[in-house]
DNA sequence: GCAACCTCTTGATCATGATCAAAAACTTAA
DNA sequence: TTAAGTTTTTGATCATGATCAAGAGGTTGC
């Protein structure tokens, strides 16, 4: 448990006490599913390796991923709504996670109130990514999106302790493009600039950030700051 | 207090408690903040009457308004993560909130779990409107997105027990047009595409949903119930 | 009532990214 | 090693929505 987010505030003896009661550790293989959308939530679960997809499954079979989660970080807070879970979670490849169970939860709350702080810092954390997300599919061209999304993506790999200047991609240009909301041609297309300009090197699943600076000028970031006007 | 959504599932001694701390009504004009990108968060606001918009703002002066706030619904949670606010918000129309201080909250809910929980849950909702977001500005055709905004929008309305079939629109084009990730031009075509159809009339603010059936079809809503197949 | 202003609508053209198609690169299994 | 199967790249064309431009409809203040 210690390596993980979840103990961050509490006493050494409440983290022995979570430690004792959260002892399920599951090894999860790539593309296992953790839950479905529709499904009565049995727990959140926190990554300790490996990586995972939230996506939602439209009546047409069209689907959209719609989170991605690193080592560290929470999942599985959309049930806390109402018990039902609102997407469906799978493993991008092998992977391990923690699971805490919902039962468990309620009843270690009460005794460890800064670990229900805790989960509701991770699941503003997890909207913030989500505002966020909604801010890079709003205006933004295809390019800047691919660019935007590898600046943030090594941010939070170097957050969960991860290489982040050269590293294996879990996720495949499919679901790149799915996230992103782009045509798998076009993150093709948009990595061969980014290539081009020196910013990366990529091949099939292996990157290499070359000039951060560079990458993060192709991704909309100015240079000099901006006296920038409010929009009223 | 009593109207809100923050009381629900709890014992009425416990609401007349939060009734006797939580007094902080606050009247709030149209394009009025309630804070801004950055600031140190005093509270968390319950929407009584009116609406408000969320949004952040680019370094080079470019917005995004990544969410939309109904009466009984709650915002602010962005903050939750490290105390500070991570969107600006605005009032649309005139309105009126509830602020919850932060203080006070963090003492009620070591007296009341139930607020919490509470809490909680609105927060979970809020990142699955989020998700949902996510999954709008994905792959979707300009019509859809106004369609299905106005199909969730008028949900969303219902829910909070306002008029839902014929209302003002407190939301702008231009707000609109940002919200879905248009241009301003675009959501005014698809507006007409939609007044053709008979789906809805709508002159400057004042919007009718004629046949909701036909806005759920353009929306992307299927009819029969196909039984579709998991992507994998 | 008129002028100034703002928001929204409509039209015409252009650019970006979607789509269609095929080949190349890499993976897996016989 | 070869063959079959994926995944990714590249090319050519097309369609949707962005952009530019102008006008219509409402609102506000004098």
């Amino acid at each position: 448990m210690r390596e993980l987010c979840l103990p961050a505030g509490l006493q050494p003896d409440e983290v022995s006490e979570l430690d004792r009661i959260i002892q399920k550790r599951q090894q999860v293989r790539s593309d296992e599913y953790l839950f479905h959308e529709g499904d009565v939530a049995q727990a959140i679960y926190a990554v300790r390796i490996g990586s995972f997809k939230s996506y939602r499954v439209r009546e047409d079979g069209v689907w959209q991923i719609v989170g991605i989660h690193l080592p560290g970080e929470l999942f599985g807070m959309d049930a806390l709504a109402d018990q039902h879970h609102r997407v469906s979670v799978q493993a991008m490849e092998t992977s391990n996670v923690c699971a805490l169970p919902l039962a468990d939860l309620a009843a270690l709350t009460i005794r460890i109130p800064s670990l229900g702080k805790q989960v509701m810092r991770m699941t503003s954390r997890e909207l913030n990514t989500s505002y966020e997300n909604h801010e890079l599919l709003g205006r933004r061209s295809a390019q800047e999106r691919v660019a935007l999304f590898l600046c943030r993506y090594t941010d939070r790999r170097r957050n969960s302790g991860l290489k982040a200047d050269s590293f294996d991609m879990a996720i495949s240009r499919q679901d790149l493009a799915n996230y992103l909301g782009l045509q798998l041609e076009t993150v093709s297309r948009a990595f061969r600039q980014l290539k081009d300009n020196g910013c990366i090197t990529a091949s099939r699943s292996l990157l290499e950030i070359k000039n951060i600076d560079a990458l993060r000028e192709a991704a909309g970031f100015c240079h000099g700051k901006t006296d920038y006007a409010y929009h009223h």
